[in-house]
DNA sequence: GATTTATGTAAGTAGTGATTACATAATCTG
DNA sequence: CAGATTATGTAATCACTACTTACATAAATC
């Protein structure tokens, strides 16, 4: 990286911090993610991130709802593609996209849910987006149900459930417990496995 | 803290600066330890700890398996209660008790789970304890099959499941995503409802 | 009782987040 | 357009961290 910089003034060091600062946890790790790194990579002295964030915590909270923005966009984008399906096969989109972003970019998604080392709540757009895709995991589930789909009309635990599955895969995945059972794809067939036997259990 | 000391050797610093750790962590947070003050705590010097650990990682991994012996300890006592139930029950009383002394000890949780931060791998008694808690999981899953319990006959992808559920769970009350629902007596019964929910799913 | 070994201390290294005084460029204002 | 103002960079420094090294002292061993 290290972009040369032929003025004084850097230009737009504000997003070329974030954007190194993921390229650094994507290559190295979370934890390898400095605040003189990524100064380092924008081409720029030690001190002058200071200048855009305050703390270490502040740029990691900004670099946080970039990733969070990403992951929102693909799941749009996923979910679009699954537009004329029925409900509970949107439902399944959504969580398959989720695992598959998260497998994609494991770091990135540790950093949106490391809520202590970033400003989670004080953040509208880290908040927001949170708020935007349980939503859709809460309709969906709804739709289905309107739609017959479920074996059970009380759907109450439901959402949380499908939450707590969905983020404990991912969690597995980040936390490396997926190691012994090999790389990315056999991960993959097993999560997915996992959602297809739960929406069995939920379905008519 | 701060033991006092009347010989030069302190006799048990191993120990106590795994104790000392274990306390900073619940105290203070994972992240607010550091090998200096766990040594401060046990009376002695900043480097003395490095004659028992050569790396932090190293004092953070012993201190994950006093915390992992602790929560195996805690399971076989609440299975020990659970004995004369049926298997599907002591399966609830499994996730239960894992679910409570993950509210109860969260930072301890934490470090068991971090596996990037301690040689989790390496560590025998981890990988050996948390093998045993998995097999307990799986084996009361084959028991309530084999005592008629289970809808289904195939529970292949059950244990996984069910692992993903309870760890989800876990982290979502360690990533501080309960906080908006009240404190650790309603996140407790939330996650004991998404329990019994998934159970009743299983069950006939 | 002398020697060896285990375990502590003290001082120092390099890297970190963060602050400060200062320098330079972009922008605003008359 | 020129001078003042403001935004944004640099360099030096601080306190704290994991970790190392040279040395001191107690315990264990012969």
């Amino acid at each position: 990286m290290t972009t040369q910089r032929k003025t004084y003034h850097h230009g737009s060091l504000r997003q070329a911090l974030i954007d190194a600062a993921l390229a650094i946890a994507r290559e190295d790790g979370v934890d390898q993610v400095t605040v003189r790194e990524a100064g380092k990579r924008a081409g720029v002295s030690s001190g002058a991130p200071f200048r855009h964030f305050p703390t270490k915590t502040a740029l990691m909270t900004a670099v946080a709802e970039e990733a969070m923005r990403r992951f929102r966009a693909r799941i749009s984008v996923e979910l679009d593609k699954a537009e004329r399906l029925d409900p509970l096969s949107r439902f399944r989109a959504l969580g398959i996209a989720y695992l598959r972003w998260v497998i994609d970019n494991p770091t990135h998604f540790e950093i949106i849910s490391m809520r202590r080392a970033i400003d989670f709540d004080a953040s509208e757009t880290l908040v927001g987006l949170n708020e935007e895709i349980r939503n859709l995991m809460v309709r969906m589930l709804e739709d289905a149900r309107a739609a017959g789909q479920l074996r059970k009309a009380d759907i109450e635990g439901v959402p949380l459930q499908a939450r707590a599955l969905v983020y404990g895969l991912a969690r597995m995945w980040i936390d490396g417990q997926f190691a012994q059972w090999g790389g990315a794809e056999k991960a993959e067939s097993l999560m997915q496995q996992s959602l297809d036997d739960f929406l069995a259990l939920l379905a008519k």
